[in-house]
Parts: C-alpha cells; sequence; structure tokens
DNA sequence: ACATGTGAAGCGCTTCACAGCG
DNA sequence: CGCTGTGAAGCGCTTCACATGT
C-alpha cells in the first residue's frame, strides 16, 4: 500500500501533503527544544531552527489549522500540541520488532521511541539461540508467536531488522498478524501486503548519498 | 538555435537531480539482488522491483549515461559498475563515528558499511568510562584525538550518534578536524558549520509518520 | 517487434509577495 | 507596525507518449 500525495485531515477540511507529513516531527524536534522561558515563537525563528523557508513553516501549519496570531507568531505550546495531535502523538501505539541483531537491539533500547509513545511490546528473532535471551524487559520470542503477541498487545506496527533475506516473508507475516504499518530497515525492498503501508529506511543509502556529493566535490576541485 | 561548440560529459557538469540521487542507491540494492543468471534487465522489472514508475527509471538512467539497448533492455553488471561509479563507490571511504551509545555501536558493526565501501577508522565517546574499551578492532577514544584521526586517516565522513545536547559541538569539531560531510543521527538539527554537507536521518521521525497514516486510518474507518 | 531515450505535458511543492488582521 | 495566512507564480520532478534505434 502506497501512502497517497495528500490526506484529507477531515472529510471537509483541506489535505496535508506527504511533504508536510514529514516535516511536522522537525517542527516538533525544534520546539521542544526552545529555551525553557520561550512561549512564542516566529515562523522565521522556527524556519531557521529548522533550516527551511519561512514561507513553508507558515503553509505546512496552515495545513493543520490556523494556530497563529498576525503580529505576533505562534504560541509555542500550543503549536507543540497540535502537531502532536495531527500526528497521532496522543495514542499509544505497540511496536515488535522482528530481528534482534545489532540495529534490532539498539532500536529497542532506543529511549526515543519510548518517548514518543512508541512502546515496544515484542521482540522476535528467527535463531534458536536469541530466543529466550532478554534485552531490557522483553524477552526475546520465536516467530511462531507473531500472532499470538501482536493480537494480544494490540500492536500495528512492525519494525523490520532481519537480514535482507528474510524481509519479505517477515512482513508478510506481520501483515498476518494484524499489523498495518512497517518500518524496514532491511537492505531490500519489501512488497508491501495488501493493506500493509510499508516505509524504508536504508541506513547505507544515507552514506551513498553523501558520497555521491562527496566524489562530485572531488572531481571538481 | 546554432550547434553548441561543446557538449559537456564531464560528471562534474553533468546536473543529476537530487531526488535521483537518492534513487540510485536503490536501484542499486535491486540489481544486487538479481537471481544469479540474469545479465540483462528492463526498465519495466527494475521498477516493479523498486516500485517506481518505469519512466522514472529511463529518465534517471538517463542522467548517467546512455546505457540501454533499444528493443533489449540493461545490462545488468554494465549498470550496476555505472551506478557505482556515479555514487562514487569506487573510492574507500574512511569514516569516524562520535558517540558509542547503542546506536553508534549498532552502525560501527554493520556490514552493510563495510560492504560499500565505506570503512570506518574512529570511534569517539566524551565518557570516560567507555575510552579504552573496544568495538570489534577498534578503540575508544576520547574526542581530544578526532582532529589526530580525521588527518591521519584521511577520514572525510563523520557520523553523529551522540545525544541532542552535543551533536552541534561534536559537528563543529569534526567540521575543525576536516570532515566535509556529516551524518546526523542525534534527534536535533545541527547548522552544519561551512563547507560541511550534512544529513540528517531521525529514527523517530519516521515512526512518527506511520503514526499520522495510522491514525488518518483510525479516524477514517 | 520491442524497449530505450526524451520532448512535452502534468502535477505538486516551494517561494514570493502582499492582503489581512491583531 | 509586524507577522500570519494565502493566491498565484515559479520550479522541479513525474509521467506520458512516441520517435528512435537495433
Amino acid at each position: 500500500m502506497e501512502v497517497p500525495n495528500r490526506v484529507y485531515r477531515d472529510p471537509v477540511k483541506r489535505p496535508v501533503p506527504k511533504v508536510t507529513v514529514q516535516r511536522l516531527p522537525l517542527y516538533l524536534r525544534c520546539l521542544e527544544s526552545l529555551p525553557a522561558g520561550q512561549t512564542r515563537i516566529s515562523s522565521e525563528e522556527l524556519a531557521a531552527m529548522a533550516r527551511v523557508n519561512p514561507a513553508k513553516v507558515r503553509k505546512d501549519l496552515s495545513f493543520l489549522g490556523t494556530f497563529g496570531v498576525r503580529g505576533v507568531g505562534y504560541d509555542a505550546e500550543h503549536l507543540r500540541f497540535q502537531i502532536k495531535m495531527e500526528l497521532g502523538l496522543e495514542e499509544d501505539w505497540h511496536v515488535v520488532i522482528v530481528g534482534v541483531g545489532n540495529l534490532g537491539r539498539a532500536l529497542a533500547h532506543y529511549n526515543g521511541f519510548a518517548d514518543r509513545g512508541f512502546q515496544i511490546v515484542g521482540l522476535f528473532d528467527a535463531d534458536p539461540d536469541k530466543i529466550g535471551k532478554s534485552v531490557d524487559r522483553l524477552t526475546i520470542e520465536p516467530l511462531s508467536r507473531l500472532g499470538r503477541v501482536v493480537k494480544d498487545q494490540n500492536a500495528l506496527i512492525g519494525v523490520v531488522t532481519t537480514p535482507a533475506e528474510a524481509a519479505q516473508e517477515v512482513a508478510e507475516a506481520l501483515a498476518a498478524a494484524g499489523v498495518m504499518s512497517i518500518l524496514n530497515f532491511a537492505p531490500t525492498v519489501i512488497q508491501p501486503p495488501d493493506g500493509v503501508d510499508v516505509h524504508r529506511v536504508d541506513l547505507s543509502t544515507e552514506l551513498q548519498v553523501l558520497s555521491f556529493y562527496l566524489h562530485r566535490r572531488q572531481v571538481a576541485e
């Protein structure tokens, strides 16, 4: 399943562009790192922090509603709240991780997930040697337990941190178990099971993009 | 209109759209996962694997040169080689990692980097307790050693996996040491030091984007 | 016959510029 | 006045459709 370019926040109201959705977490980060005393912020300030154009900030925020005060700016706390609402961060999402290698373990420990309301409720691995071992408060379970845990814990999000070869099969198992969204860190493309939204994060892709521009700069020197 | 005196086929002058650069590693992944016997691939096949439009594949590849054979398709091996060239993956890049927490450690172990020619040549941390400890064949060093190691090892890429608070300072230290590109995993925006190309990867951003669409689907149901 | 390479149209995002309003 | 909210222009990417080449 693919993400549409725009999603209507309300049958009646305006759609939110995909690119705006991707920037909302960025704005949220910026708002959360504001100095303690600062209650107000202008689009220009927020834009400088986020390294984007001020008009872009205003247009992005305008898709969520009209929160600003002309001549003044935005109330930082209110804006923070509205963005969290829009992103669905009021809910507590339950997440399962499949593939407990280095990356899976790092993600399981990562506080940034819990802080944002993403609670890890299951760790799975195909390796019999890993099953039964603990990571934080969770015990690594076999894939045969996936369906049960996903249903019991009402996990709607699955994170795939397996080797490339296993990713497709795991995605299908997650879909069958009832997961609706998958974040795929495996270095391969998953063909999305019906009704499941798959997003890919490829760590070495990022380095390759850096490499492209470095290489260009060297040749250009 | 007149025929120009020169047509630049020089890699430096030929502009490649940013979005194309981001897709090249994707195509490379697909080409590398081809069945052993397959030597030829059409834009349609590659597009299906990468989950993009076939015309997009052809246009993207056309920025690199004209490698296809009309009526036939592309030679898989040749295409692979050309994409690697374009991405600068013939060179062996040296990378330093600053911040050896869970994520830093996972990245240090990650084979996907070494496989693509990104060799980790230094690990740094501010925590005195971590200094001297080993991760694979590397010893964690204090930040005071950054300048020396970057110069000696000719590291042009720095990976930042510190807490948010330290990221800006570390980026500046990396820049001062001679690093030209930074991949920032810290959950904050780094203001790029002069002449340094900073890319951001925010793991919890990805989950927040998933959350947005899940939330929408729930409200829509 | 068949798949590439590419002008041109389509589309969506970005940015400008200013009306609107506290 | 100052800053938001937004119509409209600008810009770049995507997609189409077909000429091109083997």
